[in-house]
DNA sequence: GGCACTGTACCATTACAAATAATACAGCAG
DNA sequence: CTGCTGTATTATTTGTAATGGTACAGTGCC
């Protein structure tokens, strides 16, 4: 059991969210998409860190976030497993977060010019793949 | 000409995003909405900032975004005006923030356990009385 | 011209979040 | 015990947002 993938994962300092969120965002997306199944073994704190020369701090308080949103589960002196799908957050904090997405991502886009048919053929074709984990 | 609209805006303190930006979206929807109709001109700078009760500085550099966005025509000594529908541009940086918008959009929605076909309805909801002015 | 309004440009200060740095502690395996 | 794991704490640095204050330039009106 938990096979050890060795996570691709590479940060950019041209993109605009802080380290944390990119880190975040990019193992969220690596195991809602299956790339990461459940059970395997992700990098230790510090070997992370090491990889993405970066401060250990901040990848310790990424993982665990994705522990508290139940992405991962955490085992103090082993290290950390992707979690078995399951949904930790109330349906109201589900809903807000889908408003608050919709409302900023709509933001982003209106004026860019793009059809409605466009941007929703687009955004079909990314997140598809990423639904397919049920949670 | 220039009817000047009262310019229906308010911020939120629980609103997760800086003072700035909530006035660039809010004032952005509203004109690609058609809300505000081209020609119709803004509170004036300290005119907001009273309104908002927040400082002349934070409201003086959300219009200068939004102008350089092309979204208003400035014009010292006389105010801030709606433009006429036009794309600044390049191609390829609409290209860009459209994927940059929708992958933060897929991060963020991912694992809250909605269906797509129930992501892309909500979306399109919210979306289609945005897009009604072509850039 | 004088005045009151407009947008615009600085600069200094405060407030806050992100990231770094350095420790320290607790659990597990050999 | 030793070396790895996650976790917690504190202090420091950095960058951005927002504020406060001042100054300058263009426009319309009297």
């Amino acid at each position: 059991m938990s096979r050890t993938v060795p996570l691709m994962l590479q940060l950019s300092a041209a993109d605009p969210r802080p380290l944390g969120k990119q880190i975040t965002d990019g193992i969220r997306l690596q195991i809602a998409s299956g790339e990461l199944p459940v059970g395997s073994q992700l990098p230790s704190v510090r070997g992370l860190a090491q990889q993405l020369t970066i401060n250990p701090n901040t990848v310790a308080k990424a993982y665990t976030e994705l522990t508290t949103e139940g992405w991962l589960d955490a085992r103090q002196g082993l290290g950390l497993f992707v979690a078995e799908p399951r949904q930790l957050l109330s349906d109201a904090e589900r809903e807000r977060r889908l408003n608050m997405a919709v409302d900023s991502f709509t933001a982003e886009v209106v004026g860019l010019g793009y059809p409605l048919e466009s941007v929703l053929a687009r955004l079909e074709t990314t997140l598809a793949p990423c639904l397919k984990r049920r949670a």
